[in-house]
DNA sequence: ATTATTTACGAAATCGCTTTCGAAAATTTT
DNA sequence: AAAATTTTCGAAAGCGATTTCGTAAATAAT
């Protein structure tokens, strides 16, 4: 039993390919009789329209691609689960695709993705850590063919095109607020995306936070993290040099991390040092004690994302007019931070 | 800057389309002038051939769809990785699908990729839990289509054609083993996966160990538990009615959840009760005790499928002639069991 | 100068399908 | 019975590429 095509199927019956296309849509120029023998035969064969032909007549393929850069990033997995089930919902599907952080897969991805196999994109690129025009050529030459795309988290200024950002500012500011309303006096950072813009924007909250309070912004306080980098060795010199009681970490494994380090070394959680950490994935409720997360609601980006984007592909939005939402995050307090004092 | 297309730029010189075709592939048959000028135009205005066309042209996509039931499984994340290296370095592109362990999502998938969007396909199928030929007409279509298809892990024993498995029996069999070494008496089995052939398997190997130590079987012991069931409730029970002092947990999530309630019912991990958990992921690393836990080598198991299916795609493996290989585990030793005893 | 050989390009088929249009054959209307 | 419709089907174009084959013009060989 070999693919099917309608040629096959014209041939047996000694009829045209266009009568066999037609007979199976059911169009009212063919004979019922005629019609019912066809309809059957290819049932009876299991024929299937291949979609590649489909494709191309139509100029579309009904799918969209997702782009991510990390697939153990429980914030991008839910973002993906967002995504699929509107895309299902409003018949597409989704070919999802991660670039490990590199420019080059990223690069390698959207050239395969943007020669007509997807009708639209939905990236959060790594190009975002510097955004020169060099790094941005390639999600920039994704709107130059005019394909629709929509970005989230990890956007690009330069770049038109919808958007779904999370308010990384104000994350920086609740949680950082939060370990000051909890006692905390000296709070260090944690980032293993010092280069992104949404590191930077939750660091900017932080900083607005503590300006509030009057405390002054020690530099020193921020440790980036680099893949390879041993974060033993690394949190070895701030837990000595300053006296810390608080800490804000900038992704959830680096956080569950930080904090078997700092138990390991005799510190009690949260009684003599306080954590928060973003994403809030699977780790962070099973670890011991419960870690208070910083929630991004990727579910809801990723629906969103999805919206928009079909809704640009199908041009149910206006031309131009592109929109950037801005999506609020949650804390979810758990034990690794003090209870707020009464009054 | 719309879509170039063949057409386009043949007008633009007044040549024909398959000149111009020519003269992007560098072909001999067009003077260097031209060929220059063409592509020298081409390059500026960013001219991509069309992937769909290609693929119809080519009868081949150059990729490969991966459908598993579960993206927030550490396994399967793992096997996804293992395909996807070996994937690119081989010029495939992957295609992922989640079914969310629905058979009607898992249908839909199948329909959808078996229809000219790839090459090949590499699948864990839930219709491996119960294998009525019901269940697995849509996977079985996939190999009367004559679509090269590498099953991994969720496997149909009725269906031939390539196999990637783990060695279940034998990682049951292992992990009750060292409980059993380490001094446990009475062994409970948690099992989400109830139904399947793997998580059969797993128990096989659970009572070939006990058999070995003529500890008779008790099937009270073993404890199904659904994904909406409370498993707090459901432990309560065997917790009172049996006397316990050693848990196998089939999936990781399940593990890190019944250890965070062993221990809010007091029990000391290991030393009241030890615990072994199967999925090797990045949870039982960080929780405490850090948990023992049966690996499955995800990333060797997804490059096997890979070239393996790759293999067959390109004609390089015999017709017919499927194997299955099968996989051991590796029980990573960590704080949830108790130390082997000397001598 | 005549024939043989390259060189340089275009026409057309093909992949599998949809869709428009034209035209016989069958049916209905006058 | 002639004209007007309707029914039923096929030819052909088109989607965007590749590739085989044919052929005029240019060059080389005799």
């Amino acid at each position: 039993m070999i693919k099917l095509t309608l040629k096959d199927i014209a041939n047996h019956f000694s009829v045209s390919i266009s009568t066999v296309s037609k007979a199976l849509h059911d169009s009212h120029e063919i004979s019922d009789k005629l019609k019912n023998r066809i309809q059957e035969f290819a049932k009876e064969n299991h024929y299937r329209p291949n979609k590649v032909a489909l494709n191309l007549v139509n100029r579309s393929t009904k799918s969209i691609g997702v782009v991510i850069p990390d697939i153990l990033n429980y914030f991008f997995i839910q973002v993906l689960y967002g995504v699929e089930k509107v895309a299902n919902e409003r018949g597409y599907s989704i070919i999802s695709c991660v670039t490990d952080h590199s420019l080059k897969k990223e690069t390698m991805t959207l050239e395969m993705l943007s020669s007509g196999s997807v009708d639209g994109l939905i990236i959060s690129s790594v190009a975002s850590e510097r955004q020169t025009s060099k790094h941005i050529e390639n999600v920039k030459s994704i709107v130059d063919y005019q394909i629709p795309l929509v970005m989230f988290d990890r956007v690009i200024d330069a770049i038109e095109c919808d958007k779904v950002i999370v308010d990384d500012f104000e994350a920086g500011y609740k949680a950082t607020k939060y370990l000051l309303e909890t006692g905390c006096k000296t709070i260090a950072i944690i980032t293993p995306i010092n280069k992104t813009k949404i590191g930077r924007l939750r660091i900017g909250g932080y900083k607005r936070a503590l300006k509030e309070r009057d405390i002054p912004f020690d530099d020193k306080l921020i440790t980036p993290i680099g893949a390879k980098d041993d974060l033993d060795f690394i949190l070895s010199f701030i837990l000595n040099d300053k006296n810390i009681d608080g800490i804000l970490v900038l992704d959830e494994i680096t956080t569950v991390k930080t904090m078997a380090i700092i138990k390991a070394r005799g510190y009690h959680v949260p009684n003599d040092i306080a954590i928060i950490g973003f994403t809030n994935g699977q780790l962070s409720k099973y670890v011991t004690p419960a870690l208070t997360m910083v929630s991004q609601h990727g579910t809801y980006i990723g629906e969103t994302c999805a919206h928009r984007l079909i809704d640009r592909i199908e041009g149910l939005s206006s031309p131009g007019g592109f929109e950037t939402k801005v999506v609020k995050t949650s804390l979810i307090v758990r034990e690794s931070t003090r209870k707020i004092p009464l009054g």
